[in-house]
DNA sequence: CCATGGGATGAAATCGTTTTCAAAACTCAG
DNA sequence: CTGAGTTTTGAAAACGATTTCATCCCATGG
């Protein structure tokens, strides 16, 4: 059906060997021979099949991506960040979601490599699970991205979130905050147990003991932070700042507050972790710690393509620094909004 | 370096053909032999080539998906319907940001065809270009999804934008509105031109003129709408009412809208289109039109699996119902909420 | 007891490339 | 004009599966 290169070998008068000569310019070939497959190629319409060739060159040019869940704003934006980094080095990319389920990761990790593509990027929901059962000892070039799995030595793309924590608990803290809550995210993810480090941290350099009923935990979405709210107000004496553990779990909770008829953030003030595009457009606007998403992205395929053309072979772990960004949540004077 | 399925046959004492059989099921095979290649795909945890299976079956299990831009919540949405049902008939994904750049959807286009897609999802960025020098004739299933191209005929998935917007309208103007203004798309788009007629229609019915002053365009943003907005604004005289051709760009205009000094729905009343999460989360609440998101990109994998495995040949066109979804920026009484 | 038919099996062809390898053609110095 | 050395070239062998085709084996009915 399709035309092959032997169809064009024919319309040219050459052999096949001289057809994919001149279309990868791997060897010279005589220029009225060149002129002729090249026209046949376009007379025929000729496109190569990417099968074939990555056959034979073990090379498919396409890189996995399995992600948690597409529509969560902040993976979408790490995935226009590899997609995009992928596009400019030729590579093309096979979207995963995983639903959360570390079943699922498995099965894709699988196929991906029947697939095979020549690299993963790797965002995991992380549970326990994946640890062990996973197969990640396969020799395709791996990074981890967002998100670390303790026993798995890695590339891997990360953000200090503990720093990121830290800094906008310090914030509330010099903005004379005593009571702040936090919500945490699912305990197991790295990321969720770092930011929390981050917010003890703070409050254990302030000289200000945590209130065990101001911390509770949840999914990073709208309705674990709305729940999780809803507890810590529960408890009565509410806190007078909050800091939660991503975006969308901190509208969430903006919502409880207010149903509360507490304001913010006259009586409660509220950060956030992300900086995901809403949380410039919600009223008031959040405060929020922002996380280089493009970028953590773009560096992922980077590293897998230095892996695959540059020939690293050591394991490299980058640690990308978060950014504060001061909008309306936070109550504090400077309200420098970002949209 | 990778065990193939010959290292299987060898390590089973049986031919190729043979471990091939009991793995596709493909031939019976005796019991005992079935056996032992069962077990030596265990022992040598052999996995099947991707690109030799489908380089001699002539499918590739993987569907392409091309989409203006993986960071509107909107495609992601669809992108996520998409995904899902490709994972549940067996396929695979790979994504295509084509960043509103023909010249990108092209390239993705003659990609996608190399890498042997067994279909093709496509949301056009619309322009005029396309419809000429894109290579859509290809016989690979194509289903238009969102937006259609003039000229094309292929399968496609869209929602009833007209009558869409036109309820919309409808609902303004029993509100007791006649100064309604509209922020349109860019109107190559179908989508953007199928609403603005909807709007059109209602006025139409309702008696009450078009002020052309109250109607503009801009792209799908928020920076689209919130510039648009600001046109309509500075032409004094404002609206009372606004139909904004997209969620993102309802925001944008809502923005304007408060920085002008009006309130919402006080002074003007907003609806959108979409329904994307932030619509809800909003304050006011974002009154708007729901669209399937999700539904739309089942439906198109169905559509491509109908052709690939039912052997459908008929083109289909399905037209999904929008719904309004009325919540606080309209202004209407009964603010049903939607969180 | 033999012929016939059907079920299991393996060898080999095939899918569409790239790449090796060897032959052919050319260059140029002697 | 010849031979060594260098380019160009094409035939054929991969790449790793599936599938055709022929063979072999066995059972069954006449």
């Amino acid at each position: 059906m399709a035309t092959t290169i032997h169809d064009v070998a024919r319309e040219a008068g050459v052999s096949a060997s001289t057809v994919s000569r001149v279309l990868n310019g791997t060897a010279p070939v005589n220029e009225e021979k060149r002129r002729r497959v090249l026209h046949a190629v376009e007379k025929l319409n000729y496109r190569p099949n990417a099968l074939a060739r990555g056959l034979k060159k073990k090379r498919t040019y396409t890189i996995g991506l399995i992600v948690p869940d597409i529509t969560n704003p902040f993976f979408a934006e790490v995935a226009k960040g590899v997609e995009d980094a992928s596009r400019d080095y030729g590579y093309t990319v096979i979207l995963c979601n995983s639903e959360n389920d570390p079943a699922r990761e498995r099965t894709y990790l699988n196929v991906l490599g029947e697939k095979q593509v020549d690299g993963v990027i790797f965002v995991t929901a992380g549970s326990n699970e994946v640890n062990r059962s996973t197969p990640l000892e396969s020799p395709i070039p791996l990074v981890m991205l967002d998100r670390e799995i303790p026993g798995i030595h890695a590339d891997s793309v990360l953000v200090d979130n503990k720093r990121g924590a830290y800094e906008a608990a310090r914030h509330l803290l010099t903005l004379g905050h005593k009571r702040i809550g936090i919500i945490t995210g699912p305990l197991p993810l790295s990321t969720a147990v770092e930011r929390w480090e981050g917010y003890r941290k703070a409050m254990r350099e302030a000289g200000v003991p945590v209130d065990p009923r101001l911390v509770k935990n949840g999914g990073f979405t709208f309705e674990g932070g709305y729940a999780a709210m809803q507890e810590i107000l529960g408890e009565g004496d509410p806190p007078s700042a909050l800091l939660a553990s991503s975006d969308i779990m901190a509208l969430g909770a903006m919502k409880a507050i207010e149903e509360c008829g507490f304001r913010i953030p006259e009586d409660v003030a509220v950060v956030g972790f992300d900086d995901i595009m809403v949380a410039s457009l919600v009223k008031p606007a959040l405060t929020t710690v922002a996380q280089p998403k493009r970028q953590m992205g773009q560096l992922a395929v980077e590293m897998i393509v230095e892996r695959l053309e540059r020939g690293r072979k050591r394991v490299r772990r980058v640690l990308l620094a978060p950014r504060l960004v001061i909008r309306e949540s936070c109550g504090c004077g400077r309200c420098g909004d970002g949209a």
